[in-house]
DNA sequence: TCTGGGGTCCTTGTGCTA
DNA sequence: TCTGTAGCACAAGGACCC
């Protein structure tokens, strides 16, 4: 039987920022954007008091500050989370090798092979990453991921939960569907039309029926999610698929030099990324979301992966000219632009040669 | 009135080719 | 030569995750 460990860091970005600045404790911590409620910005992170106000994660600054005016609103900084969050992954990686990474709070370990049992590894890993960084975490054991993600949400902040293999049913039943890992608001909204309130409601139906409304793919993972059907591995390594760059305006502007040199820029640091990372691209998409929250991408895939700024730059910027947005003749575009962005995807490593004739990374010697 | 940014994966439609 | 079809790549959009 596989013993799967899921971590939930607890309001990770407002403990960080409540551990550095102890005079935030207790107060209504929301981290987001610039820190700026008048400002375009979603929260990243609330803390627990800030919750209570019915502040949460990816709510505007501006719902949030109506919600919360005594609330203390602070920019994300990123850096110093990726550094905390690098000291609990050496942590973890210090007690089970079999690791991985969700993100910069979150994570799996597979600690099928311990002798130990379940409670004391959770309590051990719960007592290091508190004397470490002084940060609390919820953790869940079951026998798959999608179960040691719900365990982990089950009890928070600071909980323990495990779902043994013969309780499986019993704890999944009453939860509501949205707290299956992949079924988000549109999904949850369709089911509840369909009288599909509760995870058990969703087990009561049929693979058919699912298949039916849903397709194929999609039809096929409820029916299995339902159930506590996860057969999914330990993903320790992977490669990234795409690298993107976007950035939404402080006002909605209607110059297409100012769309042009924003594009520009957005080039520049996505191929400098892909070159820092060790990879050339073929496709080049540009996005452009209007004021009206309308979002449209165009894109363009060349012979072969490249990394040459100039030559993506000119595939990016006509993708820009099938936008119907006017040109760089006219004074103003046609319609307002709230967001451009840029992505790189069908990437290839550059120091891997797969011309025909040559062996494989891996391959026969 | 408000709705970020960086990702992954899936579905659907279309055009090309065998 | 015409037509139907299957497979594939690509383009675009959407849902979901943290």
């Amino acid at each position: 039987m596989r013993r799967i460990l899921h971590i939930d860091m607890d309001a990770f970005f407002a403990a960080v920022e409540e551990k550095r600045r102890p005079w935030l404790k207790g107060k209504p911590v929301i981290i987001g954007g610039e820190g700026d409620p008048t400002k375009r910005g979603v929260v990243s992170t609330a803390s627990y008091e800030a919750r209570k106000y019915g502040v949460h994660s990816a709510m505007p600054l501006r719902t949030a500050h109506r919600l919360c005016p005594e609330g203390v609103f602070l920019p994300v900084d990123y850096s110093e989370y990726v550094r905390v969050s690098r000291r609990i992954k050496t942590i973890l990686h210090g007690f089970y090798a079999v690791m991985e990474d969700v993100g910069i709070d979150e994570a799996f370990l597979d600690i099928s092979a311990s002798e130990l049992p379940s409670e004391e590894i959770a309590q051990r890993i719960k007592e290091s990453i508190r004397n470490e960084t002084g940060l609390t975490c919820s953790i869940g054991i079951a026998p798959n991921k999608l179960l040691a993600k719900i365990a982990s949400d089950y009890r928070k902040p600071d909980g323990l939960t495990i779902i043994e293999q013969d309780r499986i049913g019993q704890v999944l039943g009453p939860l509501p569907v949205r707290k299956l890992w992949g079924i988000g608001p549109k999904t949850e909204a369709r089911l509840h039309e369909m009288n599909i309130v509760t995870i058990a409601d969703l087990a009561a139906k049929s693979l058919e029926f699912l298949k039916g409304c849903f397709g194929e793919s999609y039809g096929h993972f409820l029916y299995n999610a339902a159930r506590g059907i996860d057969e999914s591995d330990i993903v320790t390594h992977w490669e990234p698929r795409s690298l993107s760059r976007e950035t939404t305006f402080q006002q909605d502007i209607s110059k297409w030099q100012d769309i042009a040199r924003t594009l520009a820029g957005l080039v520049k640091e996505v191929v400098e990324d892909l070159k820092e990372r060790g990879y050339a691209a073929r496709t080049a998409t540009v996005k452009i979301r209007f004021s009206g929250f309308e979002t449209f991408t165009r894109s363009r895939s060349l012979p072969e992966a490249i990394d040459n700024e100039g030559d993506i730059r000119r595939a990016a910027f006509d993708c820009l000219g099938r936008f119907d947005i006017g040109g760089p003749g006219q004074s103003g575009v046609k319609r307002r632009v709230r967001l451009v962005g840029f992505r790189l995807s069908n990437l290839a490593r550059k120091d891997i040669d797969t011309s025909p004739g040559l062996p494989l990374p891996g391959g026969p010697e």
